[in-house]
DNA sequence: TCTTTACATTTGTTGAAACAACATCTGCGC
DNA sequence: GCGCAGATGTTGTTTCAACAAATGTAAAGA
């Protein structure tokens, strides 16, 4: 019996091998992202709000003084967030980012990391990747590329124009 | 560039090979996760009780007619969720489950999935194997083997007793 | 039996995600 | 210039997840 299986105690096959594989791929997930949640967490953070915050010190290390339009920071996350604003009032808040406002064109808004919010990313630095490895660190390079590979081509669906003439 | 790189407009290289394996794996479970959430959504529910709904249908099948202890239903969730309680709670209101207090031991309760719950699992049946061929159809069986393999691996964490002596 | 311990579920509360409607603003075509 | 389409953020509202504490129940031990 598959491992997953055994985990949830499940009794029936799966289904369907793409079944199987959604469902191992939303568990490791799960659990991973879980442990990140926690760490994020301890310093006052969201795994939403930890990506912003790495977004705009990239921006920052760039020279972007100006910081970065919220379309931008919506564009860039890992997961797509709908209400960049709140999240952005959050980091506000904690006065981890701040907002200008553009004078060319007062549309958009500029967001720019600070320097508690520089501090504060530094300082979870080791952290961060100490779990990467904690987690992911017993899968040799090939696996790890492969796991990318496959990954990357589970996204990239072949063009549902079917012809169904 | 890697392709993720792409996605999200990252100009600076990951640091580590984890850390691209981890965001890739986010990522991809974030996409396809929401098309069934979306999916779920259409009929009335989101995923977790969808989950709980399965578990409930494949004991029902069992012929375990009181149901399922809600530890159980715990237990067998693809992603843990605490508030067992709530999430039942709504699934009652639809009239999709029921809930029987244990005689023997009165703080359990079992819960049992009705026959409207049933009706509505078999109409979703098509769509959700529809949609999970859709995702990962276009990998072939050894893709999605290996890709069982490596996520099930990447859940096995090596025993952290490492000899920091 | 009486107390203590452990167990199964529920409730209270806070915080954040999801979606839709709503401004606000720019720039283009007339 | 005037008005309209499209883009950019913001706000309102509902729903759900997360965590802690409490309730009610059973089992074990003195």
């Amino acid at each position: 019996m598959a491992p997953l299986r055994q985990e949830i105690n499940k009794r029936d096959p799966f289904e369907s091998p793409e079944q199987e594989v959604f469902l191992n791929l939303v568990r490791t997930q799960s659990m991973l992202a879980g442990e990140f949640f926690a760490l994020f967490k301890k310093h006052g953070l969201s795994e939403a709000g930890y990506n912003v915050l790495r977004i705009l010190r990239g921006a920052h290390l760039q020279k972007k003084a100006r910081g970065v339009r919220s379309s931008e920071i919506a564009g860039q996350m890992v997961v797509r967030v709908p209400d960049v604003t709140r999240l952005v009032d959050r980091l506000v808040d904690k006065g981890l980012v701040e907002r200008t406002r553009c004078t060319d064109d007062r549309r958009v808004v500029y967001v720019a990391i600070t320097r508690p919010g520089l501090k504060l990313l530094d300082k979870m630095d080791a952290p961060v990747l100490a779990l990467h490895r904690a987690q992911l660190g017993h899968l040799s390079e090939r696996e790890l590329a492969s796991l990318n590979k496959l990954l990357e081509k589970a996204r990239r669906r072949p063009d549902a124009t079917n012809g169904q003439a």
